[in-house]
DNA sequence: CGCTCTTATATGCAAAAGCATATAAATGCT
DNA sequence: AGCATTTATATGCTTTTGCATATAAGAGCG
C-alpha cells in the first residue's frame, strides 16, 4: 500500500523548511557573537558539550554537521589549535580519536550560546503562539527520527 | 506585556528545525543527481525559474541563499559560464545586474529536480502523516513571513 | 550643478571546504 | 597466523567561500 502522502506534500513541506531555515540563519549568523566562532565551529563546541564525558568521535559529531570529513577534521585542527577541544587517542580502538570539549572551550560555547539563544528568541519568539512552537519542536524530531531510522 | 513563549520554546524549536534540516540535507546532498550540480547551485537554479521572466536582481537572489554576496556573485559567474544563467544590465539601473534561466539552464534545473523531488518523497514521506506534513508547511512558513516582516 | 552619501555588484586575496587518496588499525576468512 | 577487506581519520591539492574593499551608478541636498 502506497504511502498517502503526495510527492507534493513532501515537497512543499521541505521547501518551507528548509527556506525557513535559511532566512533564520541568515540573521542569526550576523550576530557579533559570530565574529569569535564561526556558527558551525559554535555548533560542533555544543554537540561536543551535550555529550559529556569521556569525547565523541569525529565521525559520529561529523552526522550532526553539514560538513564533509576532511573538513571537519581540519576544523577540529583549528579547534584544538585554539584551545577549545582535545583530541584523546581512544584506548579501545586505535584508529579512533575522541573529542572532547576543554574547560575554555566550554568557556566560549556558553559565552557565545548565552547571547545567541536571547537573538534566537528576539528573532522567531513573535512568529508563532507556544503551542505551535512546540508543535514544531515535535514534528521537526519526529521527521529527524525516521530520517535517521533509515539508513 | 512579554511574550508568554519562553526562551527555552524558541531555543528548542530551532535547534529541533536545524537540525532536522542538517539530517534531511546530508541525505539529500548524496544523491547522483548532485554531482552534476552543487545543491546550492540548483537552489539557485530553482530559485531564478521561479520569478519568471525579466530577471532578479544578484541581491534578491542572495536574500534566499545562505551565501555572502561576493560568492554568489562568483558562481554566478560560473553558472554564466557553463551557460545556465545569463546575466543582463537593468536599463532602469545601471548598477543593477538581472539574472535570468537560460533554457539550458531550465532544462538542467528541472532534470535534477524531478530525480531530487523523487528522493525528497522517498526519504521523508513515511516520517510524517498528511496533515502533519500540512501543518509543518503552515508553521515554517509562517515562522519565514514573521522573521522576514522584521528587518 | 557639484558634492557627499548610499546602493548594487565585482575583485584581490586569505581562509575554509571538498574530492580523491593515503595511512593505519580493526575485522574476517581460510 | 596471514592476507584481503573494512573502518576511522588525515593529507595533498583544487575549488569555493568570505572579508575587505574597489568600482560605478543612483539619490539627496546645499
Amino acid at each position: 500500500m502506497p504511502s498517502p502522502v503526495s510527492v507534493r506534500d513532501t515537497t512543499q513541506a521541505w521547501e518551507a523548511l528548509f527556506s525557513a531555515q535559511v532566512t533564520i540563519m541568515r540573521r542569526l549568523q550576523r550576530h557579533p557573537a559570530f565574529k569569535r566562532l564561526t556558527m558551525r565551529e559554535y555548533d560542533v563546541l555544543v554537540t561536543l558539550g551535550k555529550c559529556p564525558n569521556g569525547g565523541i568521535r569525529l565521525g559520529t559529531l561529523n552526522e550532526n554537521v553539514l560538513l564533509s570529513q576532511p573538513s571537519l577534521s581540519r576544523m577540529v585542527d583549528r579547534l584544538e589549535a585554539k584551545g577549545y577541544i582535545s583530541r584523546c587517542g581512544d584506548p579501545q580502538d586505535q584508529r579512533a580519536v575522541l573529542l572532547s570539549l576543554t574547560d575554555e572551550g566550554r568557556r566560549i560555547q556558553r559565552e557565545i550560546g548565552r547571547e545567541h539563544v536571547r537573538h534566537i528568541h528576539e528573532l522567531i519568539g513573535p512568529g508563532l503562539e507556544v503551542e505551535e512552537f512546540a508543535e514544531l519542536t515535535r514534528l521537526t524530531r519526529k521527521l529527524s527520527e525516521s530520517v535517521q531510522s533509515r539508513n
